[in-house]
DNA sequence: GCAAATTAATGATTTATTCAAG
DNA sequence: CTTGAATAAATCATTAATTTGC
């Protein structure tokens, strides 16, 4: 069998796990040098490409974000259909009740922290990279794995970061470096 | 005054005539080996990036259609009106007659050949060229224009080619071609 | 059990929308 | 107001799950 008998990409377990994770922890749409990054990494785990990163990212976000959508939408239609029937219940139900609330949490899956975008939040490095770029730097944080710690490219895990104080510099930083790569 | 003072491309006079140009002859999505051609050629004339011929395309196309579907929503409105009021015509007009067909050609733009695009027919080379690749090849057919004659990137002029005879052989030799540059 | 047939996930492209420079 | 640049949404296409009949 050659190697490369098929037409895309299917990830291995761990480079899955591994992206997940990170998804979780606040990569969401990684720039190149990150991209970079992750892929090296990953080439540990199986063949992979550039490219096969930004999509997975792309999609994940997407399809998250669909999943999160359709959640609000059934609950809301459940809310109006119990506003339209109303059950039978205690009297002393308050609306702040859970059961009115769309708590979040509400499956174990990644629905925390969606819309309102802050991680427009880059790495301020107008790094290049482009086209014939030596696709160099961000090689010394890799080899920090092994214990499943995810190679912490730099950035963005606490939410808030850059939008109280000096949001036009953080703004603005991401100009040339998002696709090129791929 | 530093040659990348301005932080957006602006095509020069000769760069935009050669890229419509293009465009008309029925370059409307070009592939990587063609980016990179047509990239090189214009470079002649001003500075010039492979992102921002990727991007011209894209955009020149997006809005060609743009054009292309006001004209006909505008011509299916003013029909609509005047079958409300007709007004008084010769009695002798056939439901052919040219005022009643959208007929192409209506200023002399591009907007003829749309929709249904077989323009993906590409150039049998699976090059690779893919971030660190070398960017090589294509840069024979360079050094051809001169006399406005464009280089012929192989490419999809008649527009039926390969949908005839073996459309297995052209379809999927696509793959991984496509972005990866800019 | 095990393939052929269906369906669901998801990788890869294309198209539409949005942002902002000029 | 035009248009280069970037992002998001929609769509296509292939692979993996799964169902089904044997």
């Amino acid at each position: 069998m050659s190697p490369a008998a098929s037409s895309r990409w299917s990830p291995t377990t761990e480079q899955l796990m591994i992206l997940e994770e990170l998804y979780k922890r606040g990569i969401i749409a990684p720039n190149a040098s990150q991209i970079q990054t992750i892929t090296a990494h990953l080439s540990l785990y199986g063949n992979i490409e550039r490219k096969n990163v930004f999509y997975w990212f792309q999609n994940h976000k997407a399809r998250d974000r669909q999943k999160f959508k359709r959640k609000l939408i059934k609950q809301l239609q459940l809310q109006l259909q119990q506003h339209l029937h109303p059950p039978p219940l205690p009297r002393t139900l308050s609306p702040f009740h859970p059961a009115s609330v769309p708590q979040g949490g509400l499956e174990g899956t990644a629905t925390q922290m969606m819309m309102n975008h802050p991680w427009k939040v880059e790495i301020p490095e107008s790094i290049q990279m482009d086209g014939v770029g030596p696709l160099s730097a961000c090689s010394s944080s890799i080899r920090s794995l092994e214990t499943l710690e995810l190679f912490p490219i730099t950035a963005t895990n606490h939410k808030e970061e850059c939008n109280n104080n000096n949001n036009k510099i953080c703004h603005q930083l991401i100009s040339n470096d998002h696709f090129l790569s791929l």
